[in-house]
DNA sequence: CGTTTGCTTGAATTCTGTCAAAGCAGGTGG
DNA sequence: CCACCTGCTTTGACAGAATTCAAGCAAACG
C-alpha cells in the first residue's frame, strides 16, 4: 500500500496513543521502534496482547472498525516513528484502489493467524515453548525489549522467564 | 437477520463439517445442539478454540472471508440443527438489506470481544478462574458437555479440572 | 559516588500434570 | 432382565512446573 498519503509521527518512549474507552480513529503502521497493546486487569496487572515492531501494525480493530469505545491501551515501548491510518481516509483509500485492498486483507489475515497461533501456543505450551515461539514470531525482539514485558506478554512472572532462559542456554550449551 | 434465505440442516453428533485445509465455503449458526471449533496439535492432541451452542457463530474466519484453505476443524458436540451461511449468498443478502449488515457486525463484534476475553483468562488466570469464566461464557453448558471437552477448551487435564471442581464444590459449601 | 532500576538466584510454597487404580455410568448382546 | 463391556469421571500419590518472597548484583543515571 501507499502510505504516503497518510501522516507521519514520532513518538518517545512511553508515550500513550490509545486509551480504553476512547473511539479510534486511527490504526499504527510502525516505520521504527516499538508499540506495544495491551489491558490492565481488575487487580492492577498489566497484560501485553501484541507487540508492533518495525512493518507491524497494531490497532483496537473492534473499535477502529466498529467506530464504538475500545477496551485496549497502545502506547510506545521505544522512541517510535509511526504512520496514523485515519479511518475515513483509509476507507476512502480503499475504495479507489483494489491494491490497497490486497495489502490491507493480508495484514488482516495475519493478525487473525497471529491471534489463532497465540491462543493456541498459551493453550499447549510450557514455558520454554511459549518463549521460543516468541523469538520466532518477533526475531531479534528479545534483545531490545526488558524482560519484564516478555514476561508479561508470555503470561508468566519475570523470574520464571528469567529462569527458562538460564535452562535453555544450558540446554544448548550441552549440544555444542 | 433473516435466516429464511439460508439452508439448514441436521448433523449428528460427531459429524466433521470443515476440516483443515478445505475452503470454507458456509459460516455456521447454531439453532439446536452445540458445535466445536478445535485443532490438532503435532503431538497430537486436540485444543477445542470455541465452542458454540444455541445462537452462537462459528466459522473459520481467515478461510471464510479470504477463501483461503483454513487450519481448523469443526464439529458436532452433540446432535445438532444449523444455518449454513453460504459466502455467496451472505455477501448479496448483506448488499440489500443495511439490517443484516448491523446484526452480523453485532456477532462479529461479539466474537473478537469473546477472543480478546480468551486470550487475557488465558493470559492471567488459574484453573478455578478460568472455569469460573468459562461458565459466565457459556451459561449452562458445564451441565451438557462432558467434562474432557472442557478441559480441553480450557487448556488443563481432565484430572486437574475435576479436582477444580471439588474444590469449587468444598469453597461453596463453606460459605452457606 | 549514592540511588535507582531491572535482572538474577535460591528456598519455600502453591499449582498443575502424570500415572495408576477404582467407581460409575450407558450400551450391547446374551 | 442381567452381565459384561467400554468410555468417562473421580481419587490419591507423586513429580514437575510456576509463583512468591527475599536477597544480591550490575548497569544506568543523577
Amino acid at each position: 500500500m501507499d502510505f504516503s498519503s497518510f501522516k507521519t509521527k514520532r513518538v518517545e518512549k512511553g508515550t500513550i496513543l490509545l486509551y480504553p474507552g476512547a473511539i479510534s480513529k486511527a490504526a499504527f503502521k510502525v516505520q521504527k521502534g516499538c508499540l506495544k497493546s495491551y489491558i490492565i486487569d481488575d487487580s492492577g496487572k498489566e497484560h501485553i496482547l501484541q507487540f508492533a515492531p518495525e512493518d507491524w501494525f497494531i490497532s483496537d480493530m473492534e473499535s477502529y472498525t466498529r467506530k464504538t469505545p475500545g477496551k485496549i491501551y497502545i502506547s510506545a515501548v521505544e522512541d517510535s516513528e509511526i504512520v496514523l491510518i485515519d479511518t475515513a481516509v483509509f476507507e476512502y483509500t480503499v475504495q479507489l484502489d483494489m491494491e490497497s485492498q490486497k495489502v490491507w486483507s493480508e495484514k488482516y489475515r495475519n493478525s487473525l493467524i497471529a491471534n489463532q497461533n497465540r491462543l493456541i501456543s498459551l493453550l499447549s505450551y510450557n514455558a520454554e515453548q511459549k518463549y521460543l515461539q516468541f523469538m520466532e514470531t518477533y526475531p531479534g525482539l528479545a534483545q531490545r525489549l526488558p524482560l519484564k514485558l516478555i514476561a508479561s506478554y508470555l503470561g508468566m512472572t519475570p523470574e520464571h522467564l528469567s529462569f527458562t532462559r538460564k535452562q535453555l542456554a544450558k540446554k544448548q550449551s550441552d549440544v555444542s
